[in-house]
RNA sequence: UGGGAGAUCGUUCAACGGUAGGACAGCAGACUCUGACUCUGCUUAUCGGGGUUCGAAUCCCUGUCUCCCAGCCA
């Protein structure tokens, strides 16, 4: 039964339903507090955003809240170069932690005491046994571990030796503080579970202040109960996790947030893993986190993806514990779906042909009126000068039509957007025989794009005048992966040779003169494109953020 | 071969003992100064086998398949 009032639109998940019962229930006072707790090894990427818009959507759907925090308790993975990047990403989002950003090692003190507290619980030891020992006795899936000949050590000793292990006076790696649970659980993380290893490295924010690091285990549910979290919702890999995370509140007695697990997004040829990512950008296969390619906030955010397209994607593939895969035309349809009603128009030419209207006077220029969205008249037009020689897609011409082709041909007369209908009489051809140049003629009387007489024409193709043109760099982007790449370590195999296609002469009209990088547009009949970080007042640089649906392509593909 | 989690259109999510539904993708058509957008229609699914029940995607038994786990990573 619904909770009234509480509930969105949002459709229902399990997640959703736990929480309106726990509501019911009066468990956690009806309250609602959830987090989001990155490790800042690496950038945030899409699947993050599902994690995100979970978390924030779950806490604001139930009048609750969702905290921010860094889960740094490995210093030797973790940079401030990424926190940074992280902040600035889920804020970008559109998300607000508020006052309530944390992290781990601000609990490092607490952490320690407690863990004072379990030795002196005689529920931890300090363990001798190196790392290879601890592995050979830990046991397989059919054989029960072995237990440390450390495990028994009296508890003044172990407080004691924890001590002298916070205080520097043993070698990295040489003794660790291990829970005494079960060696012979089938479950291999209650097999005495290490809670702190010796590491000496420079922590991103605590600096040299410790030689003892907590492990995640050990610290994710402490610091969820110091935060109030009432659910602490992670990914189904953690699942095996829950009862150690249990374990520790619970040995505690400290407030105990609910694990809850779903499944982490996955999307068709798109890697998602943090660590292949950052072989993509180490061995320079990528510009950067940030590259257009990137499934990277960051990345996409460049290439043009809005935060409310990434939005609505999210909450539009739902929440399961199933292992599923989206497909990636699902994310290109939410991202067309929030440009088409927010992207000016434009027309740009991507691969230009020349085309002379030849009856056209020399030396005339005409400003054309050409509305800015189709759809949304507040948006207003703008005039875009038409001439006599002029710029059209070299595939918007064939010397030689294909069954269905509607566009310019010899003979053909099409309409120029906003324009004029024009007819192709000629080519010119280079010695190689390729079409250098279309010669056309046009009538006067279809200015503006009809003609008198009512005649109809089967397509209206996009131009820019060759006077008036700038020219720029496009950048074309496809996916960094090939299609069907196996799914193996050998990243370099895989990667798509035209993931990035430049196109350094196309052409686009002079009203884009001076943009601001980001500004979205879409060029008529192309696709959506923004204007690049490095696009500067001297060389436009526009990103292809995704194409527009196209009919004919598949019509087109489908003949040969 | 130990433990954990799953299995519903091509994909994904829903249906919580009572008409299997949505979105994306696909197909066909309408509209169109973007072969875009929009609109209309269509195709397609409960993993197998047994039960319980008037009635099962849902409950029970059984089989099969998939994913995760033996870091001093998170």
């Amino acid at each position: 039964m619904p909770t009234d009032g509480l509930i969105e639109s949002a459709p229902s998940n399990f997640i959703r339903d736990i929480i309106i019962q726990d509501i019911e229930n009066g468990k956690n006072s009806g309250r609602v507090h959830t987090r989001f707790p990155p490790e800042p090894n690496g950038y945030l990427h899409i699947g993050h955003a599902k994690s995100i818009c979970l978390n924030f959507g779950l806490a604001k759907d139930f009048g609750g809240k969702c905290n921010l925090r860094f889960d740094d308790t490995n210093p030797s993975k973790e940079e401030t170069e990424y926190v940074d990047s992280i902040i600035n990403d889920v804020r970008w989002l559109g998300f607000d932690w508020e006052d309530r950003l944390f992290y781990a090692s601000d609990y490092f003190e607490q952490l320690f005491q407690w863990a004072n507290q379990l030795i002196k619980q005689g529920q931890s030891y300090v363990c001798d046994l190196t790392a290879d020992q601890v592995r050979e006795t830990r046991g397989s899936t059919t054989e029960p571990g072995t237990e440390s000949p450390y495990r028994n050590r009296a508890v003044e000793e172990n407080l004691d030796l924890f001590q002298r292990m916070r205080a520097g006076e043993f070698p990295d790696g040489s003794r660790t503080l291990r829970s005494k649970i079960d060696m012979a659980s089938p479950n291999f993380n209650m097999r005495d579970p290490v809670m702190y290893r010796i590491l000496r490295a420079e922590h991103h924010r605590t600096g040299n202040d410790w030689l003892i690091y907590p492990m995640y285990d050990y610290t994710h549910g402490e610091c969820d109960s110091i935060e109030g979290i009432t659910h602490s919702i992670c990914t189904l890999e953690f699942a095996d996790h829950r009862p150690l995370y249990d374990w520790y509140v619970e040995s505690l007695g400290i407030h105990r947030p609910q694990q809850i697990e779903f499944d982490r997004l996955n999307v068709t040829n798109t890697i998602l893993s943090k660590r292949k990512l950052l072989l993509l950008v180490q061995k320079g296969f990528v510009s950067g986190w940030d590259d257009p390619r990137m499934p990277t906030l960051s990345g996409i955010r460049r290439r043009g993806y809005t935060p409310e397209a990434i939005r609505a994607f999210c909450g539009s593939i739902g929440v399961s514990k199933s292992n599923g895969v989206i497909e990636f035309p699902l994310l290109e349809h939410h991202i067309r779906e929030d440009l088409n009603k927010r992207a000016a128009r434009v027309m740009a030419v991507i691969d230009p042909i020349k085309v002379v209207i030849d009856n056209y006077p020399d030396g005339l220029t005409e400003d054309m009126d050409a509305a800015n969205h189709p759809d949304d008249s507040g948006m207003g037009s703008r005039a875009v000068p038409f001439s006599k020689v002029i710029y059209i897609e070299r595939d918007d011409f064939r010397e030689v039509p294909p069954p269905k082709y509607y566009r310019l041909f010899p003979g053909q007369e099409v309409r120029l957007r906003y324009a004029y209908f024009i007819k192709c009489t000629s080519v010119v051809k280079d010695q190689n025989g390729e079409v250098t140049e279309v010669h056309c003629t046009y009538d006067p009387a279809s200015r503006g794009g009809n003609s008198p007489d009512g005649r109809k024409v089967k397509s209206t193709i996009h131009w820019v005048s060759a006077a008036h043109a700038i020219t720029f760099e496009a950048r074309l982007y496809e996916s960094l992966l090939l299609e069907d790449a196996p799914q193996s370590d050998d990243i370099a195999g895989q990667l798509n040779p035209n993931s990035l296609v430049v196109k350094s002469d196309a052409k686009i009209e002079p009203s884009v003169k001076g943009v601001a990088p980001n500004t979205h547009f879409q060029f008529e009949r192309v696709g959506y494109f923004n204007v690049d970080l490095d696009s500067t007042a001297e060389k436009l640089i526009c990103n292809r953020t995704v194409q527009l649906r196209d009919a004919w392509a598949k019509i087109d593909k489908k003949s040969k």
